[in-house]
DNA sequence: AACTCGACCAACCGCGATAAT
DNA sequence: GATTATCGCGGTTGGTCGAGT
């Protein structure tokens, strides 16, 4: 069986205090990222090699971009979550200076919300029939021809152009195997004009 | 002033993937 | 090839804070 990542009676948990992080912070720039096993013992900290990488990656790192997501970066957290569901830190690798934890919160907190008052349904991008729509009114053929515009799988998503294949997330992100990778490159290679009309939420964020 | 509720977000947990042995 | 150790991701939890009653 697998041990635990550490042994948890001699660890601390919960909010980090500022001389933890400090401690963190010095360590870090001393001797770099990685080895989150023996980086707590080396850096003086009660605290298990995980709750440091977190802590790091989440909060302390210099790149990191604090405060609102600007209105580019909610659009693209939406195309990229049609394009990729759930994958929080392929998203966040698209965006400097986000984590990917930031980005699932903000998902969750604001951008779900967002889309279904938008009458999409926020889990497969798809017009949701039983929601007010209160986008193109007018517009109603391309709502209904919508509503399957996923049904085809990635390769019928329209091309982002979003370069995913020349920027595969850093060493913080995540890993993506040869074969996503392929299919991200071919959905943006298939060129499908008339199905990306129909998309909602790619339609509504253009 | 006290209480409730919801939003937000930092942190934890479980598990799969990968590297090392 | 099997086993073990470690890393990293995504889901979830829990604490805090502000608004509303």
């Amino acid at each position: 069986m697998r041990k635990p990542c550490c042994d948890k009676q001699d660890t601390n948990k919960g909010a980090w205090s500022k001389q933890e992080d400090q401690k963190l912070i010095d360590y870090i720039r001393k001797h770099g990222e990685g080895c989150w096993r023996t980086l707590p013992q080396a850096a003086g900290l009660l605290r298990c090699g995980k709750s440091c990488r977190l802590r790091w990656i989440n909060y302390l790192r210099p790149d990191l971009k604090r405060g609102n997501f600007a209105e580019d970066e909610e659009d693209l957290i939406i195309k990229l979550h049609a394009l990729l569901g759930n994958r929080w830190s392929l998203i966040a690798g698209r965006l400097p200076g986000r984590t990917d934890n930031e980005v699932k919160n903000y998902w969750n907190s604001h951008l779900r919300r967002k889309l279904m008052n938008m009458g999409i349904d926020p889990n497969n991008h798809r017009l949701n029939q039983n929601l007010p729509r209160l986008q193109n009114p007018q517009d109603s053929s391309s709502a209904t021809s919508s509503a399957s515009c996923l049904e085809d799988g990635p390769s019928a998503l329209p091309d982002l152009n979003l370069d995913l294949t020349m920027s595969i997330p850093s060493s913080t992100s995540a890993k993506i195997s040869p074969e996503e990778k392929q299919k991200i490159t071919e959905s943006n290679l298939s060129k499908e004009p008339e199905v990306a009309a129909a998309s909602p939420t790619l339609l509504l964020f253009q």
